[in-house]
DNA sequence: GCGGGAATTGATATATTGTATCGATCCCTG
DNA sequence: CAGGGATCGATACAATATATCAATTCCCGC
């Protein structure tokens, strides 16, 4: 993310915590930030460790824990369950609609990329939950696949 | 699961892994005869306690996960990654084709609801991911949402 | 039947992810 | 400044999963 965007991102990040009469501390920042430099999705480890690294920072887990939950609630982050890890939500900044958002998680590398649906298909998934029962499906669905370079590396099924 | 498909289902198993060469252990039996039996998901450490309770078998759960893996690859069962559980294929026994087959987890309680999906919905996942080099995305899709009896009971968002 | 070797299992340790708890500290407000 | 809520530090622990190596079982050719 460019110098310009990591800014916009920032501000409205904060803007969004103040406006819910939440803090935008130091330790909230650092999480944020090391969210929005990565280019993939980090596990809550990881994202201590880069808070730590090269600094006299002590970022512990925990804290790390209790700023993603936070995060989570303002709709600042996703965290994808099928790889364990979070990543920072990509319309913080946009004031506009959204398109349908979703993520695609490699079974093998764990390579995640973003994609849109269309609004049919998020259409279809919507009807076929609502037969059971389930009436709020997340916007932000996780499909697990196989990137191309895992598939042609070892050409194996998904089993699961 | 009434004892004509359990047996069924039990046999369809045995006659699969022999195929493979793959032994059907008393272990594996017992594995595979917990999750045709629950009428839930279960982890791995639910199915080692199940396989022990109210005998004398002693269970690891080292070993259920070592079985665990070898279905996996057999298609015998799924892993539900959002909720960490596994689940008895629902097509072991079958010999026809299938229709798509999916699973709906409530992001509150993790029930689990098994729906299917047009393949039209289903194709355009399978478009919208090759388009970013994903060419094998599972059959078997998770999705999170929120179950009725959670949105009535608390009725907040999903945010992840 | 009997070794030899592969498949399977047992047992233990450890890694990874996440939650619980409780006291200290910071900061706003009256 | 005192009180109280929000935030943070620190530790323990739970739940899920993997690594490793030795022991056992089982099948196959002899």
């Amino acid at each position: 993310m460019n110098m310009v965007n990591y800014q916009s991102v920032m501000t409205a990040a904060e803007q969004k915590c103040l406006h819910q009469g939440i803090k935008f501390t130091k330790r909230r920042k650092q999480v944020l930030s090391v969210l929005i430099e990565a280019d993939v999705a980090l596990s809550a480890y990881e994202i201590a460790e880069r808070c730590n690294a090269g600094s006299d920072s002590n970022m512990p887990a925990m804290s790390v824990y209790r700023i993603l939950d936070l995060f989570q609630e303002q709709n600042l982050i996703h965290k994808l369950d099928i790889a364990n890890k979070y990543v920072c939500c990509a319309h913080i900044s946009c004031s506009h609609e959204h398109d349908n958002s979703q993520f695609l998680i490699c079974g093998s590398c764990r390579h995640v990329e973003e994609i849109s649906l269309s609004d049919d298909a998020v259409q279809a998934l919507q009807t076929a939950a609502s037969a059971v029962g389930f009436n709020a499906i997340s916007p932000q669905l996780e499909i697990k696949g196989r990137c191309s370079r895992c598939e042609h590396s070892e050409g194996h099924a998904i089993t699961s």
